[in-house]
DNA sequence: ACCTGAACACCGTTCAAGT
DNA sequence: ACCTGAACACCGTTCAAGT
């Protein structure tokens, strides 16, 4: 057969087993199996059927193939600010952050896989760019338009990083329910104890927009 | 001797070269001086003058330490609100925010050490109580008190975060100056090159005050 | 009661050697 | 060019045995 006598000349030999998206692709699917500890050079050259020391002409060290995956998981959240015109700046800035969060929910252990790296690839990148954007379009000078990307996502990675924590397999609520109502019931921590229903809450989409939402009213009140 | 043969009931043998708070001191000297990442219970045991093992006669395990460092940093800063009618809630806001921050840049890597744990013992719920009742006092809702704990902790977690990592070694600025640099004078990206000076600023607290800032305005608007 | 010594089951990373 | 095999220098954790 020709394709067996006839190699194509960019890929002699046997085609590689290995490339950088396929072990990007395959380290993410092996994160939502069984987590960022559980994620080791070794098991996902298992997963590839290769020697480990094979992923290393890929990526340099394992911090790298973390970095690509955090750059992927972010892909196409730029595009959540949507065309100009539709929606306000506060309103396509809240789709942005919502867009970040929603990325990072998406693979277990997303948040800590984010913040524990610093992408600056084009989806990263793209991102920032889109936010400082929306914000300057809509009247915010240079400084104000940087600092409040910075908030916006400092925020919303502290808030993901918080609620994949509390999701993780052995917590019971937000804050850990059974030791706080201890401590709450034994009369030290009285707003606390007030506050016990709220705090123990699991609904993170209503703790994640109560502060998405003072963020942007501060901005509203930053602009005039 | 009455000491040999009549060992005092609490301490029979030789006196303890091991106990959490000396365990724990140690390890937050070791932290600042190497870091979490050279922080393994084999080094922390050496500097003890004592084999790994033995630290899990006090420790579970060493995320249990971890967490033990935690609360041992944000010793205090529940104090940081002062007393009642010094300074209105958002001034009293702010100082716990900033106390928060403070005490995790004290350590190096402090923020990772805190995140990466769910401390919930008397400083960490003290300091949360504290905030809790500032608002409450102010007349802000349970449910709006509780959020806002959320909101200011998990900002002030995640911009110290970003902080610290950028400060680490190896580190140019706040976003990887260099790289960012480069793509973004390629003409990508352009208002990330509007506002670069902003953005690769390393005035971390100025930053910090803005998103600070931000949410109190935030809460205030919501107050009404 | 407190710690040692030694083991168990792993890690990330490197690199000569094979094909 | 791409991958194997094997090593290096570590990890966290457990636990019988010593004192």
């Amino acid at each position: 057969m020709r394709s067996m006598s006839l190699p194509s000349s960019r890929t002699r030999g046997r085609p590689a087993r290995l490339d950088r998206a396929r072990t990007v692709q395959t380290a993410l699917d092996l994160l939502n199996e069984s987590g960022l500890d559980a994620l080791t050079m070794r098991r996902l050259a298992q997963a590839m059927d290769v020697q480990a020391g094979a992923l290393y002409r890929y990526f340099a060290a394992k911090q790298d193939l973390l970095t690509a995956m955090a750059e992927h998981m972010v892909d196409g959240i730029a595009d959540a600010a949507g065309p100009t015109g539709e929606g306000d700046w506060s309103e396509r800035t809240a789709r942005l952050a919502r867009a970040l969060r929603t990325a990072l929910l998406a693979h277990r252990d997303g948040a800590r896989v984010f913040a524990g790296t610093h992408a600056t690839g084009p989806n990263t990148l793209g991102f920032a760019d889109s936010l400082v954007g929306v914000l300057r379009e809509a009247g915010f000078g240079d400084g104000d338009a940087a600092r409040a990307l910075y908030s916006v996502a400092n925020f919303t990675v502290g808030h993901t990083l918080e609620e994949q924590a509390a999701l993780a397999p052995g917590e019971t609520g937000s804050v850990e329910g059974a030791t706080l109502r201890e401590a709450v019931t034994a009369g030290t921590y009285p707003h606390l104890a007030a506050t016990l229903p709220v705090l123990t809450s699991t609904d993170f989409t209503a703790h994640f927009e109560f502060g998405l939402r003072l963020l942007l009213d501060g901005l509203r009140a930053v602009r005039t």
